[in-house]
DNA sequence: TATGAATGAGGCTTCATTCAT
DNA sequence: TATGAATGAAGCCTCATTCAT
């Protein structure tokens, strides 16, 4: 069955072509990354990547989806294992930093599109931070069964955890802390978010 | 003097400049954004623009400058006023709701800078980043010597405010809520970062 | 002998793709017709095409010979009848409305050959001209040995002969006239023809 | 006023590139004819030519509305002078060869829009091709006041006689013929004409 | 000082053609 | 023989920048 076999292959250099453009949408921007470079990087001919992406933006847009599925794979491996709620955000915190560090690119590619000016982008990445919040609100909900906390507006309040732990990360990198120091304030962050949820047993009283 | 005169005219024209090509940047972003079109809007010739500006990149980061000033001067204002730290993190807050309403074209233009690929305008918007973060830290150091509250690294919780405050407006406009939905979050926000940092009297507790 | 049965099958199958050419040049032109596309059309490969014909060009000639084939099969047969001078130049009048209207495609085709601008195209198109010229020559002289007329210049006779027909109603398509508008001056303009040739006896006197 | 100056430098200019990209198209048809290739050989930079021509195809346009209005004076030209009807019509065939000779760039690229495939040129062309019949109309009309001529349908043979002139002279170009050669046709085409549209007095009976 | 016509580098994209299977 | 994935030359067009006026 060739068939299975081209069809992997050609998935094969789909991805191909897709890491090679995120570094340099990462590098460069939508703008100023050049096809023709992606391509070279990529090994390929200049109009090969014309046969797997219809053009520059579906090529961006496909690796933003890209992106979002790994990121959220991510994300929803680290708030899978068990543990109480501190645990947990601290997993958050912990795989946020790793993204933002493993996969830099990919991290400055998604952020890039989220809060830039193109519309487009902006409309594709949103989805993945919808996908970010009904994760957390699930684990917050899950807490809540447990009584750990109360909360009223379960969704607002994901979105401040999020909000707060993405941006705490990219600032901190912004100003040029290194990934151990940020790592470190996994613990300290996670309580700050607890103790501002008013959570029913904080941590550090048990 | 004549000169004096010119001088004044010469800094209307730059900020003339700078307001329309903010909208265009605003708009459009850094690569899409046609400088011949902001030198048409602003009413002036094409290579006028060079007498003012060495090129589109300086264009941009002066722009930038300018934002930054005024940004810092609306949160500067907004931690001004007297009052408790409740009070001035819920000014704090409505301050960026402002601003990410009222200016939005310099709130969008600086956070494509901040988060964008562009390591000058990265360069540029992260000193505004350190501004807020020093204003905030003074905050939290009155606020401590009013024993209000009481934490360790200063720096590193002036960061986490600004994050949580910043972010949440972001993400919150990303997601499309209003303004009055966002206003309404801004003393659960300030209690929430209160309790995060562990106050010593809580403002509910009162 | 397969071998008869393949050259059949290889017959069949350059004749298909000449067909489907034949659309996509008269539809686009030269240029702007997709080799691709015309091989998707005739249900075969992109680079089966390549084992009938050298490249696009060759494929365009060989369209064009066989057009001309068709096309002057059918003035012959019209030409055939027999018939005084006025009945055959009437014949040959709707044989070309019969080919402008049924063979639209190659009419167009050929018509672009002819009077466009590469040179060889227009050297494989003029010489269906010529046969058109010597078919009609043909004729005129059959009239002038049955006295019908009188004409000095066979050959610059016969081409203003053709040249009336072809181009009236080439003019009266572009210009819009319907079929059955243009079949109904057949008699019309055959009499022109005759009375311009100084016919020793018009049609209309007997 | 430097602004009439400009005006006239403008639109020289124009004409130039116009001239430019009429040798080109004609060489080499619209579709591989290189715009950078006119700018180059109209002595201005590739984007130039945008200055003055939004594109490519209004370019082709632009210089197919300039060749009509030349022919179309030229064909005026041709008419305008007294004289009885066999005297125009041999001024008309004139004309016609002349402009087939001298204006050769021009003939070529206004016949292969005409017969050509692409639409938007042909209903420009379409354009040129209703004005010569109108101009002939109006002969056909006075030599008709002038009791030269008796026909029914004057639009019609206004169309034949534009068909026959315009077509003979392309006919005989394709196939090699002179322009000398050509031009000795004049008297006897127009006699042709005269004859078959079986005018009250024919030339060669006075 | 102000202008805007002119420039040309640069890039996305198309498509005829090749060649390994 | 048939295929179609891969190729890369080629070209239209944009736009930041220059410079003569």
């Amino acid at each position: 069955m060739p068939k299975i076999v081209d069809e992997q292959m050609r998935e094969a250099t789909r991805q191909h072509i897709i890491h090679e453009a995120a570094q340099e949408f990462a590098r460069l921007g939508f703008d100023q990354a050049n096809i023709n470079l992606i391509a070279e990087k990529a090994g390929i001919g200049k109009g090969t990547i014309y046969l797997y992406f219809e053009n520059k933006r579906e090529l961006f847009l496909a690796m933003l989806r890209f992106i979002a599925q790994t990121q959220l794979a991510a994300i929803r491996g680290a708030l899978a294992q068990n543990g109480d709620l501190q645990t947990r955000l601290e997993q958050l915190f912990l795989a946020f930093v790793r993204l933002a560090e493993e996969e830099s690119d990919s991290f400055n590619v998604y952020m890039s599109a989220l809060y830039g000016v193109n519309r487009a982008f902006r409309t594709e990445a949103t989805k993945l931070l919808r996908d970010y919040v009904a994760v957390i609100a699930m684990v917050l909900e899950e807490a809540q069964a447990h009584n750990e906390i109360h909360i009223d507006d379960v969704d607002t309040t994901a979105l401040m955890v999020l909000s707060l732990t993405e941006s705490f990360i990219l600032s901190a990198r912004v100003l040029g802390q290194s990934q151990q120091n940020l790592m470190a304030q996994a613990t300290r962050t996670a309580q700050f978010i607890l103790q501002g949820l008013g959570a029913t047993r904080q941590p550090e009283e048990v």
